[in-house]
DNA sequence: CAGTATCCTCATGGATACTG
DNA sequence: CAGTATCCATGAGGATACTG
């Protein structure tokens, strides 16, 4: 059967309840992984386990979920060669593209600030541990 | 005592484990709540509480967490006016407006592309339930 | 290789009650 | 009002085994 994948409870990780489709949306852009595949597939086409070592630490059933829904969401196209052994190339669409470019700038200010994030850090917790009373 | 808040585990919601600073701070800012808290402070600053009517569907203690969380990474401001009833605003810092611009340009997207991907996803649907075989 | 199907864990995150 | 502290449910996500 071909239906769920996935557990079989909570089908493509929404939130699962009623919630606005946009946020929604967003959040499968936003995603853990949703990020780092859109960001990967900037560059160009990956195979399933191509993909996997390039983000690494990333399970099979993660991956797979991520992708299926970014699928879903018209964003990675899947290209699935009737080959054996198989052979399935993932994609950005037209639509995958314009996100993964906004994506992509998250994840380039926060390569370029990452300094001044760390060091924000530091100052916090500094003051923290400073007006520490037990 | 002044220690961990939240629940005394997995203190700053971090993935726990050990992982590249990098995707930590993506992942903070591209977290569920924050996504939400960076946006709304890119129109004025906030108080707890209308920060929380603003976002809807938020518990005080995920708030709280994503505040402190931004905030520990210099990314919000928090001003706590000693008086009472306590009176909190929450504003973004310069570093914190860069990111909140990047993640409005996300949701921006969102929106304009949202029937897109609705329309993507009937479509994903239909074929799938076509191919349907038990 | 590219998934599926399961089982299992534990953090995410909500609800509630309490405090300064 | 703005948190803290707890208790708890459940869904995110990992490990493993199996299939086409």
């Amino acid at each position: 059967m071909a239906v769920s994948t996935v557990d079989s409870k909570a089908a493509q990780y929404d939130t699962g309840e009623a919630m606005c489709p946009y946020r929604l949306v967003l959040e499968h852009v936003t995603s853990r992984w949703g990020v780092l595949v859109l960001i990967e597939l900037l560059d160009r086409p990956y195979r399933f386990s191509e993909l996997r070592r390039a983000i690494g630490r990333v399970s099979e059933k993660m991956l797979t979920q991520t992708l299926q829904t970014l699928e879903r969401d018209g964003l990675v196209h899947r290209d699935a060669k009737p080959v054996i052994p198989p052979r399935v190339d993932y994609s950005l669409t037209d639509l995958g593209r314009e996100a993964a470019e906004q994506v992509r700038g998250l994840a380039v200010w926060t390569q370029e600030r990452l300094g001044e994030v760390l060091e924000a850090r530091e100052v916090y917790d500094a003051r923290k541990s400073g007006s520490e009373q037990e």
